[in-house]
DNA sequence: AGAAATTTGTTATTTTTTTCACACTGTTAG
DNA sequence: CTAACAGTGTGAAAAAAATAACAAATTTCT
């Protein structure tokens, strides 16, 4: 296998998690276009996605569910797991921890880190909080990959560059503060303004088009 | 203008808030790499979109900083503003309404929906909570336009129906449940375990290659 | 004043991503 | 048994997005 697309990757993330709705449901196999519908995309895209990745289903039964989620998963995730840390326990963070905490085997939420002292040596959903004076060491110590930032937009690019002298490989950036870091650690942002604002867009867009 | 493709309305959301911290510093002028950097993109791209939407800077001076926010709102705002509900008060739902409360003056968040009975009648950063059983009601009544759904995910096909029959233009899923709406109601979803997941996945990869 | 440097605006090109079109093949109904 | 059907797999085409290339214009330097 060559490279996958970018956006081939995000989707198969999106089929495992369908795919696990239908198999707890006791669903065996499951056609290209019902996994279209789920997502709102085409037959023919899932098809040529699963194509990339080499799986061939059965001809008129469809793709084995359960098969198809372990290939997905030996593509997209590592078999050792990763570790990972969310830094800055506000509201965000907390929700997110919450929310990520035993939820996925591969990806393991190992730490946290915070500055205030309220929040340090507390532990939510099992997970400890630090200082983020100490990121330097945990992070090496733990072996953390991924970090979470979700630290006020003010403190995010020196968060980042903690991160990075720490030894982190990629970032999740959930703070609307653009950062920068080099090239070998992997970035993705994610502002949930620019969602909105999109979704304002299109929906003033169709009531124009009514008109 | 004819339409905007999907990236450049993001990038325009996005290029505006840098230009409102660059507002905010007294810089007057900036250059298509300037904002380019910030974004992590080319500065042809920043003049291709800008080009698209019709802006042009001033030669060897760059883009006047405060036209441009300006020439950003008419395009991507809607002069009346859009109303805003966010629907589920759990950890994410508190999160986002605290966090975007009093942010931006067209989105305004008017109401937030829930079923615990703790919940409702509250108000939170200035925003009521109404039961969901009330969204047929108050949904036209406050002419509320989008909805934030931030629900169980179990809950998230009902809670879109109820939208839809409400009355709602666009909704913004952070459910890890695809929903499915008729196709005058503009839908966005976002899932966070697909951003950790690709980061994961491009962590592992960037490892793989440096073997 | 003229040359060099810098930045915009836009056309053309390339790359990436999606869709089309259709061959192929089990399955089912008659 | 066979024809119609319903699905997969994939090369080719189209569409969307990004990048390159460069003319034009303005500033700055000499
Ligand atoms: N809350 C949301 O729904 C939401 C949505 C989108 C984006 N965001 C962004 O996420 C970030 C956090 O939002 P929030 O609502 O959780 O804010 P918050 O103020 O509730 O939390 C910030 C936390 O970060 C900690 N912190 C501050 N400086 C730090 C540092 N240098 N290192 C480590 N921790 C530090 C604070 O002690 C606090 O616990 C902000 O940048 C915000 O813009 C939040
Ligand atoms: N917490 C996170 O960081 C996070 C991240 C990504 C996605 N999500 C998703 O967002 C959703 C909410 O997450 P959470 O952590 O806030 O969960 P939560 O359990 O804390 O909150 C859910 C809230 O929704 C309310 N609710 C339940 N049924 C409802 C209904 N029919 N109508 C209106 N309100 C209803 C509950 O009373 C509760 O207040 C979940 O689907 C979760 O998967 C959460």
């Amino acid at each position: 296998m060559k490279h996958l697309p970018h956006k081939t990757i995000e989707r198969l993330s999106q089929y495992r998690r369908a795919l696990l709705i239908c198999l707890d449901k006791g669903q065996t196999h499951i056609y290209s276009h019902e996994i279209a519908k789920i997502q709102h995309i085409t037959a023919v895209q899932v098809r040529r996605d699963l194509m990339l990745i080499g799986y061939t289903g059965t001809l008129r039964k469809g793709y084995n569910v359960k098969e198809l989620i372990e290939l997905i998963g030996e593509i997209i995730d590592s078999q050792e797991g990763i570790n990972v840390a969310i830094i800055g326990m506000g509201n965000l963070g907390r929700a997110l921890i919450n929310y990520f905490a035993g939820k996925r085997s591969h990806l393991k939420i190992v730490a946290s880190f915070d500055i205030n002292p309220d929040k340090i040596g507390n532990t939510m959903s099992g997970v400890p909080c630090f200082s983020s004076d100490d990121m330097g060491k945990i992070i090496p110590e733990k072996n953390i990959k991924v970090g979470i930032m979700t630290v006020p937009a003010e403190f995010a690019s020196q968060t980042t560059d903690a991160l990075v002298k720490a030894g982190i490989k990629g970032i999740l950036n959930y703070t609307p503060k653009p950062v920068t870091v080099p090239k070998e650690v992997y970035l993705e942002e994610y502002d949930m303004i620019t969602s909105l604002e999109k979704v304002a867009f299109y929906v003033k867009l169709n009531e124009k088009e009514e008109e």
